[in-house]
DNA sequence: AAAGACAGCAACCGCTCGCAC
DNA sequence: CGTGCGAGCGGTTGCTGTCTT
């Protein structure tokens, strides 16, 4: 799928190959950075042996190669983060990704255009609006409250998202990266069925920023099955409501870490939510900490 | 069976932002 | 302050597979 690859044209002056990566371009890609890290994109094609600029290679790092990514079908409650978070965010496609473990912003655009923007629109037509016909690709974030509505009129939203308030700045979530070179195993990259990434959340946010006040975020973050409790402490007996697909565990993960700010903390210690453990011996997080 | 329409998605492009100098 | 560069983001393109006629 995608662009047949270009570079059997050969230019005047030595061209950044484009289109399609192959699979011995993946390999080299994938084997530079896990050895070396990314550092300077730019520098990575040249170093890696590849003909393409860097930020093909970053690309296809972030949206491809990169461990930890989640393919295939969203589930509903991914589909119902991405809705909420859209009202929330607009076209922030790397915000709501963030949200969302495994999911690429490309992935998540990709998805809005081709599913979720019709089904509000379908949505929307449903509820005695004018045709949809007039809606174009600039308007349709315009009607995005009417159409929202029009969502949760027809049932498929999720109400106790729709009744947050969505004026109130939210923190916001930085998970850099979803996995470690850890999580290549035996030169063999991590799929879906193994465990979400732990992120690192910045203790102190959670007892400063004034958005946890409202309890919005810490009903996004904290009833999604994630056993969190605001002191950061794992809470065993933490039911997950909304998990009733199963997917929501997923989506934020039971691997979720407090970054102990505290002076004299030492190094991070990662924590498993589901387990309690500490799981720092599973998960080296090196430059690519998450943070929130 | 063939042709056209449509959908899905990988990848490109251009812009903005932050940082170093 | 202005400039250059790299990184990141969002919009768009265009190829391929599938569906419809």
């Amino acid at each position: 799928m995608g662009y047949k690859p270009s570079d059997n044209k050969p230019k005047t002056k030595p061209k950044h190959r484009k289109g399609l990566w192959s699979p011995e371009e993946d390999q080299r890609l994938r084997n530079y950075v896990i050895k070396h890290g990314h550092g300077c994109w730019s520098s990575v094609p040249v170093k890696a042996g590849l003909q393409r600029n860097g930020k093909s290679c970053r690309l296809r790092w972030i949206n491809y190669l990169r461990p930890g990514l989640k393919r295939g079908v969203f589930s509903s409650q991914e589909e119902e983060t991405i809705l909420s978070l859209h009202r929330m965010l607009g076209n922030k496609w790397s915000q709501i990704a963030q949200h969302l473990p495994g999911r690429t912003d490309n992935e998540i655009k990709n998805y809005w255009h081709s599913y979720l923007k019709k089904k509000l629109l379908k949505a929307e037509a449903q509820c005695s609006r004018p045709s949809a016909d007039h809606i174009n690709t600039d308007s349709a974030n315009n009607i995005q409250a009417l159409t929202y509505k029009s969502l949760e009129n027809a049932g498929k939203s999720d109400q106790s998202v729709m009744q947050q308030g969505f004026g109130t700045p939210k923190p916001k979530l930085l998970f850099a990266e979803w996995l470690t070179l850890d999580h290549v195993h035996d030169g063999s990259f991590s799929n879906s069925s193994e465990p979400p990434v732990p992120a690192v959340i910045h203790r102190d946010l959670f007892d400063n920023y004034s958005c946890f006040d409202d309890g919005i975020m810490q009903d996004y973050l904290f009833n999604e099955g994630t056993g969190l409790a605001l002191d950061g402490k794992y809470d065993a007996n933490a039911t997950t409501p909304s998990d009733a697909d199963g997917s929501s565990s997923d989506m934020f993960g039971s691997l979720l870490k407090f970054e102990d700010q505290s002076p004299g903390s030492g190094s991070d210690q990662l924590i498993d939510f589901n387990s309690g453990h500490d799981i720092c011996s599973q998960f080296n997080m090196n430059n690519d900490v998450m943070y929130i």
